[in-house]
RNA sequence: GGCGACGUGGCCGAGUGGCUUAGGCAAUGGUCUGCAAAACCAUGUACACCGGUUCGACUCCGGUCGUCGCCUCCA
């Protein structure tokens, strides 16, 4: 069995055979960074950071490239409104994405290159462009000739004819052709600039991703991917410059995220309809972003919502219900039972191969996590309906079997970055609202000095289970419904009382 | 205007030429529970519209309508 992924350049899944066997080489356009990442952003990176991880997950040795756009027209504009430097503002957010990439989940990149530190790799080729006639100088600025590049509109299938005819901008007349790009653009006094044989300047947008990719990953290599809006001209424009330079395929495999719309829109900074990655994460745990990410595949577009949310986090929820529900069962005593019910172990051993079978078949099709999350709660359902026959109470074999069941749902969710670890009594009890002594001096009525939040809350359950043996329904729900009011939900179950902080 | 994608049950969202109970969320009824929560069981004329191909189409083809994206900075 093998990967497929569906290709924008050819239109239609192929199977997936790298350059090196073993080994992938995958290179993704990241932020320009001059302002904080939107939701939109995060949605690119997520489908790609899973990809990554997917494929590591399958075996290969991947080298996942994502570069920091640390020069750029927009971080010059940036720099001039708050008075700074764009060096200033190109190191502050490239802080800030790390800092929300770090909470969002995503793995670290291999390699994070930044263009600024590969100017001089970019003039080579730029060079080497001019001196093959692919591109031309004009006061300083130097262009790329785009009717010099037969495969010119491959990517985005589109002839030259047909992008003309919907212009709608102002046509610099120093140009060739009307799509002809930037490769180096002259400085204005003030603005950063490297010295070239054209004269002070800095690169046009495109140029970088030639040059770092063709650094790190080399000829021909992999994966090149990215948002569907980079698809034109961004992703067209770098392939012709990279084949017109090496006169050899620049990437095998074109693959492009879908975006993110909110309202029916596209999610956008110039939109001003963005939500940030940072406010999102305030109220919401990374994982119920992943899970939004997953729930779709990640050619289609995600129309953004706080139901969309909702639904996500209770989804997330219910998989962590599950794990908990098994860490209990697993470390209640074990019972004895004969005879062992035979029919439902084997069911659910069966489900559990099948589960990580499916799984990898969905998303070895053009990594299909909405099916393979959809394989990760038929195992889950399993696991419930198993732990209800048993009633709770399990036998030496249910508990091996209930501990491979969870093995393979950490394992899968794993597998595309899902996190599903439930955190130590100990770091929970730590985010424990300070109420809790209020209510623990109320209902305790006695000394409390000294204990540990989760000591407290621990002799609060029990004082509430006195009360639920005593039938003093008044008590035990008083006692509950304060410790919902905190978001710490309380669970009765044949096996005792369990609590949990909301997510 | 050009190019492209899409239109699935209350919502979201996979999928296939003839049993997928896809899955998630929500709803209703039931089981369990003192109640609740969690969980399980059961339910809901699903495949935009109109033609065509076919023994058979939600799935293939053509057309219509609608939504969205790209053609300009954009993940």
């Amino acid at each position: 069995m093998s990967i497929k992924v569906y290709n924008t350049l050819d239109r239609k899944k192929e199977e997936f055979i790298p350059r090196d066997p073993g080994k992938v080489g995958m290179y993704v356009c990241g932020p320009t960074v001059y302002n904080y990442i939107h939701v939109g952003n995060a949605r690119t990176y997520l489908s790609f950071d899973i990809i990554y991880r997917y494929l590591k997950y399958r075996g290969y040795d991947v080298t996942y490239v994502r570069n920091l756009t640390d020069i750029d027209d927009k971080i010059i504009i940036k720099a001039k409104e708050e008075r700074t430097s764009p060096e200033e503002i190109a190191e502050r957010y490239t802080r800030e994405f790390w800092e929300d990439a770090k909470n969002m989940g995503l793995a670290e990149p291999t390699i994070q290159p930044k263009a600024t530190n590969h100017i001089k790799e970019m003039i080579e080729i730029i060079e080497a462009l001019i001196e093959k006639g692919l591109a031309y100088i004009v006061d300083g600025d130097v262009y790329f000739e785009v009717t010099k590049f037969a495969g010119y509109g491959k990517l985005a299938h589109r002839t030259l004819d047909e992008m003309r005819a919907g212009e709608r901008v102002e046509i610099d007349p120093r140009k060739h052709h009307p799509m002809d790009f930037a490769l180096w653009k002259s400085a204005k006094p003030g603005e950063p600039a490297w010295d070239s044989p054209w004269g002070k300047g800095r690169p046009g947008w495109h140029i970088e991703c030639t040059a770092m990719s063709l650094r790190y990953l080399g000829i021909d290599f992999d994966i090149h991917g990215g948002g569907r809006d980079l698809l034109f001209p961004h992703h067209e424009n770098e392939i012709a410059q990279t084949e017109g330079y090496t006169s050899k395929r620049f990437a095998k495999y074109w693959l492009h995220g879908g975006l993110v719309n909110i309202g029916g829109e596209k999610m956008a900074k110039s939109l001003g309809n963005i939500i940030l990655v940072r406010d999102l994460l305030k109220e919401h745990n990374a994982n119920v972003l992943r899970l939004l990410a997953l729930g779709t595949h990640y050619r289609s577009p995600i129309d953004f919502s706080q139901e969309k949310l909702k639904e996500a986090e209770a989804a997330y929820e219910r998989l962590l219900n599950v794990r908990r529900r098994i860490e209990h069962v697993l470390e209640s005593p074990t019972v004895t039972r004969w005879p062992e019910k035979v029919e439902e172990m084997n069911r659910l051993k069966r489900v559990i191969e099948e589960t990580k079978e499916k799984f990898i078949e969905s998303m070895d099709d053009d990594f299909n996590s909405a099916a393979g999350l959809a394989n990760l709660f038929e195992l889950v359902k399993e696991i419930n309906t198993f732990i209800e026959v048993y009633g709770e109470q399990v036998t030496m074999h249910a508990k091996d079997l209930l501990e491979e069941a969870d093995g393979v749902l950490l394992e899968l969710s794993g597998a595309v970055g899902l996190n599903l670890t439930l955190p130590k009594a100990e770091d929970v009890a730590k985010k424990l609202p300070e109420d809790i002594y209020q209510l623990a001096s109320e209902v305790l009525g006695i000394a409390i000095d000294g204990k540990r939040k989760d000591q407290l809350l621990d002799d609060i359950l029990e004082r509430r289970n006195r009360a639920r043996k005593e039938k003093d329904w008044g008590m035990a729900d008083r006692i509950r419904d304060r410790l919902s009011a905190m978001g710490i939900e309380i669970e009765d179950t044949p096996l005792g009382s369990r609590w949990k902080l909301k997510i």
